[in-house]
DNA sequence: AACTAACTAGACCAGTAAGTCTAGATAAAT
DNA sequence: ATTTATCTAGACTTACTGGTCTAGTTAGTT
């Protein structure tokens, strides 16, 4: 009857089995994982369909028959409906997060120039924040948020506010060597993402219009002109 | 059969049903509008329920019991639940644009210092952000966009893009009277939008966090000093 | 007073979807 | 070859809800 003779209370035991909650299969063999890949295909045809048409909207049927499984398959590895979603969004969530570190993490103080970094950062993050999966991800966190206030931890915690924080240590660092005038690094961080991502947060209408690649940049370019004009310790040749 | 007499096609006529469908009764008397406010307790009851549920799982019947009507009342008003769900979007969507353009309108060349302007203004803005209804808009809009694509020309038309393009009219003016630097008065007007929202979507929380008064004072004199800083005439005396 | 349009309460139908269950298929490990 | 765990297809139960309809009520207008 319990499928895990009670080790763990599976009910509502979304921290577990949002994490890493791997059939038994897995842990069997050496080389292991037989077809336990079909987890992966399942959260990523949930989150598809969650973001596509909604959590209340979204059949279970439809979502087994993305990942290309059997519905009872899908309750094998997730008890519910709503341990799906969390899992979905956190696995979402998690992919953003180290995408975006990965770009933070290209902000050093060494290199050419400081605008020129600024930018090819400003450039990227963009990229990211414009992902169609970023744009899903956030609209469907927005959704669902009064319904599963919990939600707000597993992405906040994964995603924006590590961002944040992050880009605020390297901004702290650029301060520290001189680059940038002396602040509060935290509130460089939040300004500088404010400048990237406002201006595209408009143009884009929520994920429905692709920004070209020359508009990005010019937003990009225009946010760290700014920043800059705000942040640079030497006032950089205007004119 | 036919309600209208085929004058209007209603089936999907929320254009018409958006703005004023008001019910026959309303024109026959010259005081009239016997209890035809029931129309603006639906779409009040109907813009709470469904920021509160979900387009999906928001029943008819809930929104009826709270506007305190029956069912067939609601029916009588709006064709049907899609209807009624442009229709209470549209409304709100109005009454956020009507405020946050008579904040918008403060921003006059004219007055006291610029920044203890544009801080007052920025303060105001925060606040027409920070609404609860602000918030459930926002938050329903993301929600429904795949479902009813239409719904971003409803709001966008009515809220962001008007805003914008109000602040960018403002800013122009202070450009035209030196008080700012020449520049595209667009993107001033996106950056100090984005200054100002940027840092207050961070903290809080897709508006599941109440922001204390200082903090947003804090974050609008920071945007304020970000912003002038790259678009002020003559250097305000730094340190 | 008579008329009329909007209202109410509640029954009702039809469609849909979460979650369970059964019987059988597949494939890794011993 | 056998065992064991997972998988599949699909029927099934249960519960909910959009929309309609009916019968009767309320209140403004003439």
């Amino acid at each position: 009857m319990a499928r895990l003779t009670g080790l763990v209370d599976w009910s509502k035991g979304y921290a577990v089995a949002v994490s890493d909650a791997q059939p038994v299969t897995r842990r069997t063999g050496g080389v292991a994982r037989g077809r336990i890949d079909k987890r992966q295909k399942i959260l990523d045809a949930a989150f598809a369909v969650f973001a596509r048409e909604g959590y209340a909207q979204a059949g279970v049927d439809a979502i087994a028959a993305e990942a290309g499984v059997a519905k009872a398959t899908v309750y094998n590895h997730f008890h519910d409906k709503e341990t799906l979603l969390r899992a979905a969004i956190a696995a979402s969530a998690d992919q953003a997060l180290t995408e975006n570190l990965a770009v933070v993490e290209q902000l050093t103080e060494r290199g050419e120039s400081l605008r020129a970094t600024l930018e090819t950062v400003g450039i990227r993050l963009i990229q990211c924040y414009c992902r169609e999966q970023s744009w899903a991800l956030r609209r469907l966190l927005a959704a669902e948020i009064t319904q599963f206030p919990d939600l707000l931890e597993i992405v906040q915690g994964r995603a924006t506010e590590r961002i944040t924080e992050a880009l605020a240590d390297r901004m702290a660092r650029l301060m520290i060597a001189g680059r940038l005038r002396a602040g509060d690094p935290r509130v460089a961080a939040e300004q500088f993402l404010a400048l990237l991502t406002g201006p595209v947060e408009i143009r884009a209408r929520l994920g429905t219009r692709q920004i070209p690649e020359s508009e990005r940049r010019d937003v990009a370019r225009a946010a760290v002109d700014t920043f800059l004009q705000a942040y640079a310790v030497e006032r950089p040749a205007s004119g």
